[in-house]
DNA sequence: TTTTCCATCAATGTATACAATTCGTATTCA
DNA sequence: TGAATACGAATTGTATACATTGATGGAAAA
């Protein structure tokens, strides 16, 4: 019926778990791990987008008992993976291409008023510090003419990072939190796409441009210009629309976290 | 054998249920009661705001068992009504009058947004239609010189169905899920402060400028006029704003559904 | 052959037993 | 007397048994 994907060689003992297995995650509760284990399965596009999925199942295929899963399964509902089916259990969500680029919208508009907020009311100091250091950073790599994966990658962290700040610089637990909260969809964050463009021959000319927006929010954010800092990171975020169609259609960029979870149509 | 001694007026006399069920929470599973319960045990401030409240008290006070309790405080964390105290359990989460702020200001921002989409993309003729309607219907209360009580939850009821029809002619399911999800936050609702106001003198002609920016907004929306819808919408929210102080230092107040959790110090 | 009803089963909802961890307190030693 | 440690009570974390509900398939009758 329902998926052949019960093959699951994972942990076969399931519950025994012997003693000397100090396998991956060993030192995390077993409700974290199994939160952290049952997204990475859905991230990855291994339970396949729009199917159901039930409790006993993950179980095992997780080897924990029903209370973490359970836990973990109301997580990743209130994440938005996964959707609380009416007869009870839980399905798979699937996204639209419109409904990606209307998470991206959504996480440009925040950001803008997180960083409209930070300009009118002041950053702290020591975080404008920080975001300036961090900038610094991704100018180093910058420097050169071409970029390799690695640098991609160090450049998708120190990003990730200045996003981070420019939440904190807000001053607002509530602002941050309904953040945190829109970047859950993984195509939602900031770096979503970047790595997509990773062998683009523009890749670095775009990160040249959004870095440019960096400075610059940050400088209105400095000489308290609200309304500009706002519009610089709704217009931001729209870099990551720009090559959405590119990612979802580019077959290579099925291992992006997520990435299957796109439908191809609308 | 525990309970015996709970027996607790059930009530939900506020928003809680949407079905008019006569008989109280008879018929729903013993996970939604308990959801509703204790939801309104925080909300009425029954439940001192900031202090710790475990699993077993929560039991013997609903007399269902661990599990949907857990359930419960599992989703009363997510709307953010509880914190997950790093040791285990939660605590019933305060909010400074900075936090309200913010959060009415996240929520002008969501509607401008999706005031906006709605205007950019068109929305559907017959969710117009509706709005139109409800908008009418307001116009019927408004007609008196004076309000009495039954009118003004008269006007609650239908300003949120307007704000809920705004949400949907976005036609964007997920915008509508992060404003849900901000609206969890009780004062953060259109509704919010509004009762607060029923006895001020001047308390008719706010909702008569309320529901000019309604009418407006629903103009540009038909007009395809995308930022005016949003910069309307902002406005609007700011509404709430306005009176929020008076409705926290009015000691008649407390009992409106989540004041009692607002700080009164920053 | 098709439809309807009943039986059976599987999945979720609920309750509780058991384990592990944390916090408070008291006692003991320096 | 003070501090540190150990013990005990309480609370959360985990596992599982039991209950209930909804779905599914088969058999019988039209």
């Amino acid at each position: 019926m329902t998926t052949a994907t019960q093959s699951i060689a994972i942990n076969g003992a399931g519950k025994g778990l012997a003693a000397g297995t100090p396998l991956q995650t060993s030192s995390d509760s077993v409700q974290v791990r199994a939160l952290l284990q049952l997204r990475e399965l859905i991230l990855s596009g291994e339970l396949a987008g729009g199917s159901r999925i039930t409790e006993l199942a993950v179980v095992q295929r997780l080897g924990a008992s029903r209370t973490p899963v359970r836990a973990a399964l109301m997580r990743l509902e209130q994440e938005g993976l996964l959707e609380a089916l009416p007869s009870g259990g839980y399905a798979i969500k699937t996204f639209s291409e419109r409904d990606v680029s209307e998470a991206i919208e959504l996480r440009g508009t925040l950001e803008g008023l997180s960083a409209r907020l930070a300009a009118e009311r002041g950053a702290a100091p020591v975080v404008l510090a920080e975001a300036r250091a961090c900038l610094d950073a991704i100018d180093q790599f910058l420097q050169a003419p071409t970029l390799d994966d690695q640098a991609f990658s160090s450049y998708v962290a120190l990003n990730e990072q200045f996003h981070a700040l420019l939440s904190e610089m807000s001053g607002s637990a509530v602002i941050a939190r309904q953040l945190e909260h829109v970047m859950n969809l993984p195509f939602a964050s900031p770096s979503g796409f970047v790595l997509a463009q990773a062998n683009s021959s523009s890749a670095r000319d775009m990160l040249v441009v959004a870095q440019d927006q960096h400075r610059q929010v940050l400088d209105a954010i400095t000489q308290r210009e609200g309304s500009r800092a706002e519009a610089i990171m709704r217009e931001h975020s729209r870099l990551a629309q720009r090559n959405l169609r590119e990612a979802v259609q580019s077959p290579r960029l099925d291992q992006l976290p997520g990435v299957r979870l796109i439908r191809k149509q609308r």
